[in-house]
DNA sequence: TTGTTATTGATATTCATTATCAATAACACT
DNA sequence: AGTGTTATTGATAATGAATATCAATAACAA
């Protein structure tokens, strides 16, 4: 009983513009790119929609050191990032060997339902010198 | 020239609360703690003393899932944390597997002054029943 | 003791995120 | 296609953590 989704084309919307921006974005960025594009989308709603995209697996979030909180399509495979904290690159990093020590240290906790949060900050290349 | 530290009993309140307080606490929570031992020291206090100890390494955070910033004394050793998302307990990890992993991915890209997040989220044996 | 100035604390402000609620639209069922 | 139920939307108010402001205070070098 309950609780039946429906389909909207503003969940849709930011499905796409999520999909579209590579790299983490935030949802005032999303919303602020949709109205540009022509939507009548509420920022409320582009919240809702990410809420549900991350529980729904298709999404993944981290808390920028700003305070924010950063989205990122991941209806792909999993992996990390290796973030510029001076210009905001961000670097996919394949983390085969951190994945598996992970779940492994998990395990030998006994805990369930892991996940975990991997993420390298420094300063890239180009804003080291 | 300048910006010398003065060393004063509201810092080394707050490092002693942190140190008393097992495990991560808000800046908040510190805060009230602190009044309810009859302390005068004032929010904005708390703040600044926390993110400085943070800048001397003497405490690291991290984000809470409903936003907050979390301190955690580490006066210790560098290490990370193996998190119930139910009943909250954290539980010390080492990770010297991952350290190296992670800085050496770094330097792989021309990264410099590096640091990075682990940890990990999940139930705990207790809670996944 | 004194002068300089880093620090404090009360509070106003900022800003991301959530709650509210009337209006709208998805969708199951005719 | 038409209709009723109700999930969803969007404008906006509200929340709440963290920061900025600024006069008053206290650390500390001389």
């Amino acid at each position: 009983m309950s609780t039946a989704k429906r389909n909207t084309w503003q969940k849709d919307a930011v499905m796409h513009a999520l999909t579209e921006a590579k790299g983490f974005v935030s949802a005032q960025q999303l919303h602020l790119v949709l109205k540009q594009h022509g939507s009548t989308i509420g920022l409320a709603t582009v919240y809702r929609a990410l809420t549900e995209l991350v529980s729904l697996g298709k999404a993944d979030s981290l808390q920028s050191n700003e305070g924010e909180t950063l989205y990122r399509d991941c209806s792909t495979h999993h992996h990390h990032h290796l973030i510029c904290e001076n210009c905001g690159v961000t670097i996919e990093i394949e983390a085969e060997a951190a994945e598996a020590w992970a779940s492994k240290v998990a395990k030998e906790h006994g805990f369930t339902q892991v996940t975990h949060t991997i993420d390298i900050f420094g300063l890239c290349k180009a804003c080291s010198k």
